[in-house]
DNA sequence: TTACATCTACGAAAATCTTCGTAACAAACG
DNA sequence: CGTTTGTTACGAAGATTTTCGTAGATGTAA
């Protein structure tokens, strides 16, 4: 699955791993929330992204029920690797460090981050 | 600096952070190295680059010198920023635990990672 | 029934990014 | 001197993504 979505795209992605199946409506209000969108432009990408294969879709009433079409680990996979080799050159560590520098992250995910340290060392 | 440069635009600035200040026609050929592009097109790039100060270019003779008006640093972290936000709905742990359960890191890598979280512990 | 609201489909404009052909100019070469 | 080579400038075509107007269909309310 080499599909790469846009933002845009993400954006819709976003709202259906997080909330499940929508319709239009639904994506189209999420979206509206924090940006100006006209309805049919959300329409537009949908029919778009179903083309393409990220979206699912079935026939429910005289609208249609929208699912996501790829999964969102397997998403942020791809679009990470290619984000390591376009803006880091292909070093993961040196995104891990760049990110663990500049953002906030809790106890609980230092910790995580340390036992998946471990597992890494382990299991080679 | 909410400067993004595109991928085209970030391979040939990886060439200046890299080798330094370059004419057009150097870049031109480490980028031909790996992938099929005209002379022209190199050029019109970056001439679009540098007026939007991505670069900045002195005269030489007949020809441009040119280099890049953003640093490394600053950049990445530009497109880390927005890439966590789009890709990972802003949470830089998840980047980076997935990031790092692709097992793409040395043991030594993996020590400054630890070093990081120790100092990050530290510090608060 | 008629008017209105809501939905899909579709074409096309707009915006952005990429590619390249052509012209103009100057240096180097014979 | 004239020709070839190497350079910039520039316009425009292509590709991709985003936006939206309009038409057609169907349900809903008066």
């Amino acid at each position: 699955m080499s599909l790469k979505p846009t933002d845009s795209e993400l954006e819709i992605l976003h709202y259906l791993w997080k909330e499940g199946p929508g319709t239009v409506r639904q994506v189209h209000e999420y979206l509206a929330a924090t940006k100006e969108a006209g309805y049919t432009t959300t329409l537009k990408l949908m029919q778009i992204m179903h083309e393409k294969g990220l979206l699912q879709r079935s026939e429910e009433g005289r609208s249609h029920i929208y699912t996501a079409g790829v999964s969102e680990e397997e998403t942020q996979q791809t679009l990470l690797d290619r984000f390591v080799e376009t803006t880091f050159r292909g070093s993961a560590a040196r995104l891990v460090m760049q990110a663990l520098g500049n953002h906030k992250a809790s106890q609980e995910e230092l910790d995580e981050i340390r036992k998946l340290l471990n597992d890494i060392e382990n299991n080679r």
